[in-house]
DNA sequence: GGGCGGGGCG
DNA sequence: CGCCCCGCCC
């Protein structure tokens, strides 16, 4: 018998009507079995549904005027899941959608930036991290197979940002987030690119656009993710980072993040 | 000998920056010997001067933020002229540019639009018009060659708008503006377009972005346009309009008027 | 730097 | 409709 792959991707799109096109041809070479945006900054009535569903994926999307917004994409079908994050999130804030896809339940978060760890941003982004161990514990259970992907605006560890000396207490790197990601993590999540790339240091997803020349000295951050519990992470085969559609002519300020699983049965 | 042949044209492009790629490529497959643009609307020190360089064209530039703007290009020398209007023109307003190349003085002018016949801003418009006979005397001689070209803002004869009875009184229609222009021919200027399509109607420079299908259903205006003195009129061989650029993608609400003199010696 | 409005403008 | 700007956010 053959061994049946299932490929996920995450992919901060910073506006899906400006690269859709871009997003429509990466599907095409890439066809990964589930693709997760966020910053999708549509509301629903203009996603771009149509569309992709002529390049072959259905989508299950939350959106909102100008900010956030978040979606999943497959080939295959999609069946929603319970996204109330609970009493925490702000409502309408569309940074949480879930779906069973093959039988395998993905959450996709687009987690709150934080602006600064002085800020009542970074107070509600540590809130909303927290919130996440109550929702997966009322929605999922960590012996069975789970999927988590997102832009979660954390990078964990010093190999994932390109100075950890000196930005160590900067928003996306500063020890509350860490504190409040493990907590969550501790849950039952296996980091799935850092099991296939062991303290290997330089792998970004996230180069500000800010920073002049970012990506060509490689001045970038690990922030999204693609996380599993015990079950699936046993199963996973590979993970990576795609940096090419971060080199064309209208890259986002992040690129795609991969992974392979193996779901023979 | 063969004859050696002189090839103008002018352009509102409604932003330098929004369409440089589109002028480039019209200039490659033209070849014009110049060009005069209207609306670039960039301050000088971000004119796209080498980008135009590189496809082969110098050019003299003035400009401001968000408004008005005017620029000529040509493959040859291009040695500036007076180009200050006088104490009638509000300063810095970046309205006129006039240069010297090829031994022809060229004049481009962006009139000013005029709001409508009640507002300010029209006796302001017909001031500016008026005030270019004052700036031809005394700069130039209508015996000698003297090339005018531009968006003048008004379309002056019946043919020159799709609906004369109707527009006749609107801004850019208007007995007042006719008078205005009129004295300022009268100096000396041949309408160069008119010269070689004699009373024939539905020849259109300018389409408004607001009329639903405006280009389609034809429902244009003639406001652009190239005069020139006797002795280069007599020389002129042809004039026409090039519709295709106001077909593409990101169409200027104008497109390019052109003419070509023969300037044997 | 580059998305998103929203308001001004022709 | 499609430029311009500005301010907000990341």
């Amino acid at each position: 018998m053959i061994a049946l792959y299932f490929k996920i991707a995450s992919f901060n799109i910073n506006s899906v009507r400006a690269r859709k096109e871009m997003l429509i041809q990466w599907l095409g070479e890439n066809k990964p079995d589930v693709v997760c945006l966020q910053e999708t900054k549509v509301i629903n009535a203009d996603f771009p549904a149509a569309c992709l569903l002529e390049a072959g994926y259905n989508s299950l999307f939350k959106g909102r005027k100008s900010y956030n917004g978040v979606a999943i994409l497959s080939p295959h079908q999609i069946n929603p899941l319970n996204s109330d994050l609970g009493s925490i999130a702000e409502p309408d804030e569309a940074r949480l959608i879930a779906a069973e896809i093959k039988g395998i339940p993905i959450v996709n978060t687009y987690i709150p930036q934080g602006q600064s760890p002085e800020s009542d941003k970074f107070s509600y982004k540590i809130s909303w991290i927290k919130a996440l161990k109550e929702y997966f514990d009322s929605n999922f259970k960590p012996d069975e197979p789970l999927l988590w992907l997102g832009d979660f605006n954390v990078a964990p560890e010093p190999e994932d940002v390109h100075a950890p000396k000196r930005l160590l207490g900067r928003v996306g790197f500063h020890p509350t987030e860490h504190e409040a990601l493990d907590y969550v993590k501790s849950w039952g999540f296996k980091d799935i690119f850092r099991l296939h790339h062991q303290s290997e240091g330089g792998h970004f997803t996230f180069w500000d656009y800010r920073v002049p020349k970012a990506l060509d000295r490689n001045l970038g951050w690990r922030i999204d993710h693609i996380w599993a519990t015990a079950p699936l992470a046993k199963r996973s085969t590979k993970a990576w980072i795609d940096i090419e559609p971060r080199r064309k002519v209208k890259p986002s300020d992040h690129t795609f993040i991969l992974a392979e699983f193996n779901i023979d049965s």
